[in-house]
DNA sequence: GCACCTGCTTAACAATTTGATAATATTATA
DNA sequence: TATAATATTATCAAATTGTTAAGCAGGTGC
């Protein structure tokens, strides 16, 4: 298992990004910087970081709202997010971790306390992120968007394709079909109940194989 | 999936146990206090609580000495142990979260933060709670919708795994009737008396094995 | 623009599984 | 043993999912 390592700085201050960039960098962490709120969420849905760290007071969106937006995208539910700050403000830190914020750090802090921080908060995370997914002769790779099977390429719709990836990403774990219409269609998109099912079918029929079992009454699991 | 709520509290300062110990509980979690390192040792060995917060300094065992020897015993390797203390010493606070300590908090603190930062970390720890029941050779995985029996695969249905859960969830205890009727079925929903019994006859078929037992006139219990 | 293709969704119906109940048999216990 | 409680069995209705085909929107090449 590969611990993730991409992490996102978002900070006004020059000195910071590089301050903290550096010391990050030197512990074989993969860094991007953003100077503002805007740039931050651009980034963020392009790299997909491990961890995002956030000022508060920034031009354009401040760091909050970044946060709120970044966890309405499914695809960020998971990922850690961490306030960076000079406010000592306690509201502020209520409303940061209240949109979903892993931890709160004010400033100034040092490097080192924040390289300890930080490696606590992977510490938890055990997951992997290299966004391929191998299981038996099964290989999803999700920045190429191909799947294989035993050498062969397999040709998925898109919405094929997230929904056999989700599944494949905790291989056993059943998916409820909320859980799967929240992750794959997000929570304003209304599908019908039978939707899922045809792409489901469409799944097991491109793949050849019974991988996906169903869970009468909760949801489907993927198995080799 | 049941979040865990017990939280052991060490501190020297009788004020600070009372107020924070109140203001966790009136969060609803469950507070046990300890005066010192010692204390706090055994205490946590006994209640095993999903949290612990640490003093650092306190007569006897340190905060950090505790932290080490607790993260030696395999069932608190993901036991969440916060720091908290007056000591604003950076080196301090670096070898905290080096014994793997997963956060580290400056008193003076207002609960309101506490509060927070404590959700936050719960936040995080109950997405990757296994929901994982052992007993014996059984094992019941919530999360996988599954029942293995001495590595054979049982296939129950919903209201089966339903019913063997909640008994399984508690081993021993006698579950009444109307206990498991608000459980399973709800207060909304009416169904007949014969009606648990025919579950409760199928999940005994099942498995194989005899671990429900009938208390007649009372309810029903699991026992290996 | 127009024909054509692809992917997504849905409707309609078939197939399957589940859960509840009735009816009857069995058991525990006063 | 009498009695109430539970076990067992078969059956049926309801819930759930599978399957197929059709409609629709968006894109592509001509």
């Amino acid at each position: 298992m590969v611990r993730g390592n991409k992490i996102l700085i978002a900070d006004d201050e020059p000195d910071i990004l590089e301050i903290i960039g550096f010391n990050l960098q030197a512990n074989g962490y993969e860094v991007t910087t953003a100077r503002n709120g805007d740039e931050a969420f651009e980034k963020a849905k392009k790299i997909l970081p491990d961890l995002i760290i956030l000022d508060i007071m920034m031009p354009g969106k401040n760091g909050i709202e970044v946060c709120n937006l970044l966890r309405m995208i499914p695809s960020f539910k998971e990922t850690l997010i961490v306030f960076l700050t000079a406010l000592s403000d306690e509201t502020t830190e209520i409303k940061g971790l209240e949109t979903g914020a892993d931890d709160y750090l004010t400033k100034p802090i040092s490097p080192k306390v924040l390289i300890s921080k930080i490696n606590a908060l992977f510490r938890r995370l055990n997951k992997d992120e290299t966004g391929i997914i191998k299981i038996g002769d099964l290989q999803i790779n999700r920045e190429k968007y191909s799947v294989k099977f035993k050498e062969a390429d397999i040709v998925l719709a898109r919405k094929e394709f997230e929904l056999l990836s989700l599944l494949a990403s905790k291989p056993g774990k059943v998916f409820l079909r909320n859980e799967i219409l929240n992750q794959i269609w997000g929570t304003e998109v209304i599908v019908g109940d039978r939707t899922i099912d045809v792409h489901i079918r469409k799944i097991r029929q491109k793949l050849g194989i019974d991988c996906i079992t169903t869970v009468k009454g909760v949801g489907y699991k993927f198995e080799m």
